[in-house]
DNA sequence: TGTCGACCTTGATTTGGGTCAAACCCGGCC
DNA sequence: GGCCGGGTTTGACCCAAATCAAGGTCGACA
C-alpha cells in the first residue's frame, strides 16, 4: 500500500544498530555481503498498515527501528493483538507468501526488507541464519505462551500490570539497566492498542490505569508517561514476581 | 518421578509412525543411525507428569504416541494450558536445561527422548534437523496465536466449539480424511482439562457442552464421545468460517 | 453387591468487565 | 481566539461467566 520507499537510506550492515540481534546476528562478513545484495529499507508513518493479513508478501523483513503489531482479525471486526514487533525482531515466514497477519506501524517505523526468494534460498545454504531464525522463533513462542497465560487467566488489573512490567523491562533492557526500584518510560500505544493486547475494552483498559495511579503503583504525567515507585510492588500486582516473562 | 523407562521397546527409526512427521523427518539413514545412538523410549501412564516446570531436564523428546499438555500456573494455583501435544509434537528446548512449563501425559503417552547434549551437538552441524525443528516452531507459533486470539476475544460458547473444531480437524487428518460433513470423535480431554485450555471454569465448559447438545450443533454418546452433524455448521458457532486453524 | 471416588451436570447467586453515553483534554488549524 | 477531532476518562447499567453448592453417573474395587 501508501508505503513509499526510501532508497537514500543505505545502511552499511556492518553499521546497522540491530546487527547482533537480528536475523543476521550470526552471519559473517561474506554472508552480510550475500544479505546486502537482497536487502532494501522501507519506512511506514505511525498509523500506517504495513500488510493486510491475507495479502502476499514478496519480503520477509527486520524491524530496525520503531514498533509494529501484528493483530488478527474475527469477520464481526473482534480484534486481538498477538505480537508486539520491537527494533530486530523478524517479520514474515520463509516458505510462505500470504502474510497471517496485519502488520501495522504503531510509530514511525523503519524495516530492513529481504526479497522472499533469495532469502529462502540463504536459508538454505547457510546454517547461521536459519539458526539465529530457530532461535528467535523459540523466544517469541515463549513470549507467546506467557500472554496465553495473561490471556486467559488474569484480572483486568494484574493484565495491566503485566503490560506496564513487560514495557518498563523492555525499556530498561534498551538502557542497559536492569528493572528494579522507581522506573520511569513513556507508554508506546494508545489505550486502544493496549486494550486489543490485552483482550479487554479501552475502557477497562482506561479504568484500571486510573486505579493503579489511584492506588499508588503508578504515577502518571500526561496520558503516555508512567513513573513506577517500586517495580517489585508493579510485578506483585501483575500477579507473577519472581518472572522472567520476554518480551514480544 | 515415577517413569518406568522401557528400554524393551526399541523400534527401529525407519518403521517409526511418526517418521514423516517429527523433528527427523528429513533426516537420511546416517543421520537417523546417529539419532538412534543418543534416543531411549518413555513411557507414561494416562495422569503422570512428565517433567515440573523449573525442573532440569537431561533430554529432549518427540511424542510417539498419546497425548502430552504444557501448562503454566499462577502462585495462587490459578492454571492456563499453553500447549497441546501430540504424536510427532517436539518437547523441550535445545540450549535449555530447565523446563519452562510442566508437561503432562493425559492419556497413556510414549515419548522417544534424545540426551540433549548429544542432540545440541547434531543440531548445530546437521541442518537438516535444525530447519525441521524451524518448520515445526513455526507451525507452533501460528497455533499459539490461533489460540490467542480464542483466549482473548471470543465468548465461551465460541470457545468450545473452537476447541471441537480443532479436535475434529486433527482426527480427520489422522484418518486421512478432510474435515466436512458429517464427524464422529472422542474428547481427549477432561472437561477442567478443556477449561484450562480455553481459560474458562470447568462449569462453564459443561454448560456450554450442554447448550450446543440441545442447540443439535452436536450430539453425545456417553460423556468422551462426540458427533458433529455438521462440521459447517460448528465452525460458524466459532467464529471462523475459513479458518485454516492448526492444532497444537 | 455396595460404596467409593473421579468426573460431570445443573441450579442459584454474584460480580468483573462489557456496553452505551457523555464529557474532557489538548494539539493542530482556520 | 475558536473550532475540530483523536484520544481519553468517567458514569450508569447490564450481562456473561465465575462462584458456591448440590446432585448425578459410572467404573473400579473390596
Amino acid at each position: 500500500m501508501s508505503l513509499h520507499s526510501t532508497p537514500e537510506i543505505s545502511v552499511n550492515c556492518g553499521d546497522c544498530p540491530i546487527r547482533h540481534r537480528a536475523v543476521c546476528a550470526r552471519c559473517e562478513s561474506d554472508d552480510l555481503a550475500r544479505l546486502e545484495s537482497m536487502k532494501t529499507y522501507r519506512s511506514y508513518e505511525a498509523g500506517q498498515t504495513v500488510i493486510w493479513a491475507g495479502d502476499d508478501m514478496d519480503f520477509v523483513a527486520s524491524v530496525v527501528s520503531g514498533i509494529a503489531t501484528l493483530t488478527q482479525a474475527m469477520e464481526d471486526g473482534r480484534t486481538q493483538m498477538v505480537g508486539l514487533l520491537l527494533p530486530s525482531d523478524f517479520v514474515g515466514r520463509p516458505g510462505r507468501a500470504r502474510a497471517a497477519y496485519t502488520v501495522t506501524a504503531t510509530s514511525d517505523l523503519l524495516m530492513c526488507c529481504f526479497r522472499r526468494k533469495p532469502f529462502e534460498q540463504m536459508m538454505a545454504s547457510t546454517p547461521s541464519v536459519a539458526q539465529r531464525l530457530l532461535e528467535m522463533t523459540l523466544d517469541e513462542l515463549d513470549a507467546a505462551r506467557e500472554w496465553m497465560l495473561l490471556l486467559g487467566r488474569k484480572s483486568a488489573r494484574e493484565k495491566i500490570a503485566s503490560l506496564l512490567a513487560i514495557i518498563a523491562r523492555r525499556d530498561a533492557t534498551l538502557r542497559l539497566k536492569s528493572p528494579a526500584g522507581r522506573m520511569s518510560f513513556d507508554l508506546p500505544l494508545t489505550r486502544e492498542a493496549m486494550a486489543d493486547y490485552l483482550g479487554l475494552t479501552l475502557e477497562t483498559v482506561s479504568r484500571q490505569i486510573s486505579a493503579l495511579k489511584r492506588d499508588g503503583v503508578i504515577e502518571l504525567e500526561g496520558k503516555r508517561h508512567v513513573t513506577v515507585p517500586d517495580f517489585d510492588e508493579l510485578l506483585a500486582e501483575a500477579g507473577d514476581d519472581s518472572d522472567g516473562g520476554a518480551l514480544a
